[in-house]
DNA sequence: CAGTGATATTCCTTTTGAGAAATATGTAAT
DNA sequence: ATTACATATTTCTCAAAAGGAATATCACTG
């Protein structure tokens, strides 16, 4: 690996070289580099020290390239050509990718959310691989690691988004809040208020002593408090136990759309006014120019 | 073909991003290069400039490239080592050649002083072709356009050598001139002196009116001529002619040697002191540094 | 929140590269 | 041969680029 020597040689010379070979005459060179006869015959006697070869000889009818020089003529083209390709801006072809993406989704909204999507995608780009992970409180590390591309992250969550640098984000969309109780409920026959929310048993989600989300944070500023009777794992557990028994589940707006054709569920609106949930992409500022990432987040809209 | 535009663009900074993407860390590149930190910080921010990408963005563990310089990094390091080829001194390996050399040779003493050399080519050489010619007046000037690759050429004998310039020339050996004459021929039985020399008809190379030979020339300084009977355009038939005649042929020491193992001819020595005949190799300059060319070179020796 | 280890930036010096014009070289024509 | 013409090379000057040292900035760590 001579990465020492080959910073000792000057490579801007081998362009001059490639035009010497082509144009045979160091006036036509120069034209060609919009540079001086005196400025590319300078260069060329450079290119004859750093080869230890004449590389051309003087004839009537101009320059003679010597038979390294032919050799060398013969190697440098494509060389320069695959250089040249190496520093154009890159071109993105959706049908060309075969790229993997990793996309670290929240269990619920998301996936209802950027079904369509998905589906768009691996069309325009049928060589594309998706791998969607379900969120965890590690997946914004895997994002700063590099492992997983993009994150969609709630803002009620607490993953640490802001201790981590190198991170882009977009606003996706803001999902109102919306209770969910059995159908059936007996709360149903009665007017829905504050008092009437707060004096059911709630679902959590996470562990029974998590007091993080919007929900809570809000009834702690009016000095109120609620009943978490269950903690679950999962929005499906949530709604299943939501389903079988009086208690209440503080759901999402489109989660409660979906689960009410999915279980005996209805939904009620948010007694009081919390603000609606927002959700957020994330991804590495390693992919921010990346053609191929910035496509496939077009497809994350607000 | 982007000439004009690779020009604009400083590839050296590529050696840079190469030490760059291997080490990941901006010092260990420096180091790497012989050079400042600064220094090659420097040339990141070109880099960078350069692309329309980051290229690297800063963790806690050195810099992590973004995926426009991982896909960089998998053209660039076989086009470096190319570019290292390019510019390293030629090798040359005699199994491994595969050229076409043209040599044009002097019909006669040539032939024989190098069929020995031609087997030992053509042994440690199998790839090579040899195209061998007989030296004609335009032989000098094939060699200066390039289309010939050696000359063998008498020294009494111009074929220009004078006014072709960017020729080069090795002195290969000299050859006296002796006089062949039919067997059983009545001089044989007589005292072998200039003058019996100068009284039998003579068999010249060339036309008849030709006195450029060296043999005519010193005669000319000693005020004496002789007569050419009969001129002929090869070796071989100016033996034959001698063989059937009484008239005798002024021939080379190489050629005489040969030519009494084939035709029923004897030498004499000349009557007078005559200066040898010289053999020189031509070539071209554009072969000049060549290391094939200069292994077959090596193979005509003095 | 200071400390550590790294990169980026600033300022200054040195080197390199480009151009203009003069000079040398080589070719072709007189 | 001599001259004329075209092209390459050299010389000299100047501007631009690259390098180094010191400093600022950043990101993670304890």
């Amino acid at each position: 690996m001579p990465i020492q020597e080959l910073s000792r040689i000057n490579l801007n010379l081998l362009v001059c070289l490639q035009a010497l070979l082509e144009e045979r005459s160091v006036t036509r060179a120069s034209e060609r580099l919009n540079l001086s006869q005196s400025a590319v015959s300078k260069s060329l006697s450079r290119l004859r020290e750093l080869t230890g070869d004449p590389l051309f000889t003087r004839t009537a009818h101009g320059l003679m390239p010597t038979s390294r020089a032919l050799t060398i003529q013969e190697q440098l083209k494509p060389i320069l050509d695959e250089l040249w390709k190496v520093v154009q801006p890159q071109v993105f072809d959706p049908l060309d990718c075969d790229r993997h993406f990793s996309i670290a989704l929240p269990e619920t909204a998301n996936h209802l959310k950027f079904q369509n999507s998905l589906a768009e995608i691996l069309q325009s780009a049928p060589k594309v691989k998706i791998k969607l992970m379900n969120l965890t409180l590690k997946s914004l590390e895997e994002l700063a690691a590099g492992k997983v591309d993009l994150v969609a992250l709630p803002d009620d969550l607490d993953c640490g988004q802001h201790r981590i640098s190198g991170l882009h984000r977009k606003r996706l969309y803001k999902d109102k809040l919306v209770c969910l109780v059995r159908e059936n409920h007996p709360c149903l026959k009665r007017p829905w208020t504050l008092e009437a929310c707060l004096a059911l048993g709630h679902i959590g989600i996470g562990a029974v002593t998590d007091r993080v989300s919007i929900t809570d944070q809000t009834l702690a500023k009016l000095g109120l408090d609620r009943d978490i009777a269950v903690a679950v794992g999962d929005f499906h557990s949530a709604t299943q136990v939501c389903e079988s028994t009086d208690l209440m589940f503080v759901s999402l707006g489109n989660w409660a759309a979906y689960a009410e054709g999915l279980y005996r569920v209805v939904s009620l609106p948010m007694p009081i006014e919390v603000e609606p949930i927002a959700y957020d992409l994330y991804w590495h500022e390693m992919h921010h120019q990346d053609l191929a990432h910035q496509w496939l987040r077009s497809y994350f809209r607000v």
